[in-house]
DNA sequence: TAGATTGTTAATCGATTAACAATC
DNA sequence: TAGATTGTTAATCGATTAACAATC
């Protein structure tokens, strides 16, 4: 096995993979909290979390020692640890772009401002959908795009169709936004130093069908979690 | 390195992350041939997806050896090939529990049907929204859950507030579903041989913000795919 | 034949797991 | 002290990448 120092750890920074469970867990400390509990541990995580309790300290580890040996971790201040972690401890401006079913659908759903995101506009291409109001705001036209992601952390939604996405994410990354979430189901093309994730129903629903397949052919194997 | 035979491979199945990468290659493919291309390689369905030409190679590999050396691949053979891998080669029904605005939303998306996908049912708790038509189906109760998920292979979509999933999941799971796509913001408990995938926007941009967050602390650092 | 591109090997890298010393 | 649980190590496993022989 390779030597991995202290430092060399933080220059890399925490992995990927803790990266993408570490809202598992504040989501479950967060519940816990609102049950009135005041302590957990390890285990209790891993339970909640569908994660191996190895795997929760190992993660829990990278950012910092918080919990106490014998006893568990803080419930309130280990949420916080995590929130700092992961850059929540500051509102994070979001926009999005396609006010379609789905688009409105987003803008209507609560969970933004609960994790400190905060909804600062609505796009649409469409002439006829741009000054409707949607979630307590107007939707405005995409020649505002440059003004509106003024802000410049502001993360960038699309919901636009497929065949649209790929010029809103250019007009996107011309604003100046580098971090966006792609509802639409295409893969976009973008520069280094721009981050991308997708959402994409048709490939989650094709990962499960690969899966419900494996398990028909071979119903005496166990389905992979 | 270890050995690891044909024999083993097949046993094995395809690797996760390959599964996980062949709806992209899929859709790249029908994109081509819908502009006419009857011929690929690697490096162009790489450029396509933003995987590595090696990688693509070595996922294809995984389903045979289905391109030919020093000229590619056959967009509709290999379209084919992949779509036999994942399992596309038959309808699978789907069927949405939670008529809120996300619910809605999902019914209105057309991309089900293109990939072998058919709605069959629409549920919702809520009396009032029980009987209206949506998306061309008319909205049914939770007490017809039974009835609906009776075909073997339903794959189930949980679009309802997190604070009802788990109860509706395990409801599925009474009906005999085992395929479970979660939008709702919880982890679902499931037992062994019940294969749940969550879709979770405040997931994704919290991942989104922790990368953001860290390319302005070091922003010399090129920001990871 | 010369050029192109696959399929596969081997090396590397990153993620997971099990075990246990440290310590409350 | 006895029991519990973390934080860390080492082993294992799986994924990615680079290189190139095979072959059209």
């Amino acid at each position: 096995m390779t030597e991995v120092s202290a430092t060399e750890i933080r220059r890399r920074g925490i992995p990927d993979a803790t990266v993408a469970r570490l809202p598992d867990y504040l989501r479950a400390l967060t519940s816990m909290s609102g049950r009135g509990v005041v302590s957990t541990s390890s285990e209790a995580l891993a339970a909640a979390t569908g994660v191996g309790s190895a795997m929760v300290r190992k993660d829990l580890s990278f950012l910092g020692s918080h919990g106490v040996r014998g006893v568990g971790y803080d419930v309130t201040h280990l949420s916080v640890e995590i929130a700092r972690a992961l850059g929540l401890t500051r509102d994070w401006p979001v926009l999005i772009v396609g006010m379609g079913n789905l688009g409105r659908a987003l803008a209507a759903y609560g969970g933004f401002a609960a994790g400190g995101f905060q909804l600062v506009a609505l796009m649409d291409r469409d002439p006829a959908v741009v000054g409707q109001p949607v979630a307590g705001l107007v939707v405005s036209a995409m020649t505002a795009l440059p003004a509106l992601a003024a802000a410049p952390d502001t993360l960038g939604v699309i919901t636009t169709p497929a065949h649209a996405a790929q010029e809103v994410c250019d007009a996107l990354i011309a604003a100046g936004v580098t971090s966006i979430l792609n509802f639409a189901a295409v893969t976009l093309n973008v520069p280094a130093g721009v981050d991308v994730r997708k959402v994409d129903v048709a490939t989650e629903l094709q990962i499960l069908a690969f899966h419900k397949q494996q398990r028909s052919r071979a119903p005496q194997l166990a389905v992979a979690p």
